[in-house]
DNA sequence: ATTGTATTGTTCGTCTTCGTACTATTTATT
DNA sequence: AATAAATAGTACGAAGACGAACAATACAAT
């Protein structure tokens, strides 16, 4: 039915691949996030926990003072999981919530100017590993591609 | 320095956006993979765990009888977790550890004839799933999106 | 042959995320 | 106004993945 490697010896060094399954967008998604995601915080040891956050913390950034809830829609996550990892970074000082007038219900989120300066300083590091990751992709296959994953955002979100 | 959306009263039901941060293979990547991930095990409640591990059974059933760690290297994760994935799928009848003639520390891992049938009825979901999820994209772009994807994990890999 | 090094699979403790339940507040309905 | 329904944030227990350490086996160097 299928080949059987292990009978012969033809033992490479190389990754193995799979079958029709392995050439869709789905799984090569999944793999590339999750080689992504360690490659980054293997590289970036200081800062504490903000560089795995990073994505979080250019939200807060652009949008300051929302909520909650709010922030977990934007990045993927259960408002719930939030809780601990705004915990972590306030007490690291990278950012705070505090009161929203408006609502007596919500907290707000905003960055601390130190905060803001280690967002800077990890942005331009994720840069670097952007270029790392895309080399060999010319900018405007680059372009479409974050168009297109914008697009699947877009296709899951609704 | 920033817009503060908060002050005034222009409250949108539409998901927050970032800086330039949120322009980036790396942050898009990373929420695509979130919410499809999400998204098709929302909709897939049977077959116990299969669904969430069908991207290392599709490997398994075009590599049948490798050791754990190369499957481990396939997908992405390290050979500590795999020990519970395979424990669970075992237990579930959907794959088996038999010993190795050549290597007798490792244990090679086979598909049962369940767990082949399981994979095939899960990889026709997955291609709905897929369709759901590039919606929009044409079949030519979404092409060259998975060549970039296997482009950006050999980079990530080397 | 023997000794040293690398590899395979596993266990164990820790950290992260999730899902559910709960409180406080806001919004909608009567 | 009074009551019902929805929403924001949180706490807590469960599940998943990690990293470090370990035993068994394989490979390499003398």
């Amino acid at each position: 039915m299928h080949d059987d490697n292990s009978s012969s010896k033809n033992e490479q060094e190389s990754v193995l691949r799979g079958g029709e399954m392995e050439a869709s967008v789905g799984y090569r998604l999944r793999l590339a996030q999750i080689l992504a995601y360690r490659n980054f915080e293997e590289k970036i040891t200081d800062h504490g926990v903000a560089p795995r956050y990073l994505g979080l913390l250019g939200i807060v950034s652009a949008n300051p003072g929302q909520p909650q809830n709010k922030l977990a829609d934007a990045i993927g996550l259960q408002k719930s999981s939030l809780v601990t990892i705004l915990d972590r970074l306030e007490k690291e000082e990278i950012l705070e919530r505090r009161a929203i007038p408006q609502d007596r219900r919500a907290r707000g989120v905003w960055l601390t100017p130190r905060g803001e300066k280690v967002v800077t300083e990890l942005a331009a590091r994720a840069a670097d590993h952007e270029e790392r990751m895309a080399k060999g992709i010319p900018a405007e296959d680059r372009e479409r591609l974050i168009e297109m994953l914008g697009h699947i955002i877009d296709n899951l979100r609704s």
